[in-house]
DNA sequence: GTACAGGTTCCGT
DNA sequence: ACGGAACCTGTA
């Protein structure tokens, strides 16, 4: 699948503003795998390549049919907003499985990007199924049910510490029932981050990031340490602050702003 | 050896 | 309700 060049959509920003953490250079492009396939992505002369035999998943797994130039002028509205969009301007926010967005977000607590993404993979190798794809070994994210049959204590080797625990719990709520991660699709964000807070291991930040990430409630606006920072020091607002003003800023289009703020942020 | 990292939970006021 | 420490591990 080829998409024209277009200043909405590039890649290095859109798998390294940490949104998702399995897509890895590889060539001279990425790739990842979502679901039960391995995905690719590179850019060639002229646009972006994507392999991928299902066009419909990728349309909608990239967001395509969304018009970024418009949000980005409705949110466009001072300095801080326009100088962030310079480098960050090519970020689309990725439509994640929930399931897998929810264990990613609860290792992300406390813990840098190399590091989840070096656990998220030590969790597919040993609990994942094993793909194959142009001669290469992948391993897809362990299915709720995989993981719902251990111990805590079988996540060692994988180096979760304190999150193990959590991420059984997860495993456990979702592979039982007692957690729909589906009914959370048509849920406003306060129900569905609500839900998603009987998760030992899920508080506000982490159930923004699914409800942004897994759900596409674009009005969600996670408050990380980054976010805080950047907020306090280019507007002046302090963490109590910070919803109302990006309600008040942003509108519905917090998510967005969210992302091309943090990209800004750690440079 | 010590501090700290994209957060949550627990235990004090 | 609210503020601070602890949590597991890896890295500086």
């Amino acid at each position: 699948m080829f998409l024209p060049h277009s200043q909405d959509f590039d890649l290095k920003q859109t798998f390294g503003c940490g949104q998702c953490f399995r897509w890895n250079a590889e060539g001279d492009g990425y790739a990842c795998v979502v679901g039960n396939c391995v995905i690719k992505a590179r850019g060639i002369d002229g646009g972006i390549e994507i392999d991928c035999p299902d066009e419909d998943f990728v349309t909608a797994y990239f967001d395509l049919k969304r018009n970024y130039s418009r949000i980005k002028n409705a949110i466009k509205k001072d300095a801080v907003i326009q100088k962030a969009l310079i480098g960050a301007g090519g970020i689309r926010l990725l439509k994640q499985d929930p399931w897998e967005t929810l264990v990613s977000f609860i290792i992300s607590a406390n813990n840098n990007i190399p590091r989840i993404k070096k656990i998220i993979e030590a969790l597919c190798c040993a609990f994942g199924k094993k793909i194959v794809s142009d001669g290469r070994v992948y391993y897809t994210f362990p299915e709720p049910g995989a993981l719902a049959i251990l111990d805590p204590s079988a996540l060692y080797p994988a180096r979760c510490g304190f999150r193990d625990k959590y991420i059984i719990d997860a495993a456990r709520k979702v592979a039982s029932g007692q957690i729909d991660l589906q009914s959370i699709r048509c849920m406003d964000a306060d129900e569905g981050r609500s839900v998603l807070k009987q998760i030992a291991g899920v508080g506000d930040k982490v159930a923004d990031c699914i409800l942004l990430f897994a759900y596409q409630k674009f009005e969600v606006f996670p408050k990380d340490v980054w976010i805080k920072r950047i907020v306090g020091e280019l507007y002046g607002v302090g963490d109590k602050g910070i919803d109302a003003f990006v309600r008040e800023k942003f509108g519905v289009y917090g998510g967005f702003a969210q992302q091309y703020l943090f990209h800004y942020a750690r440079g």
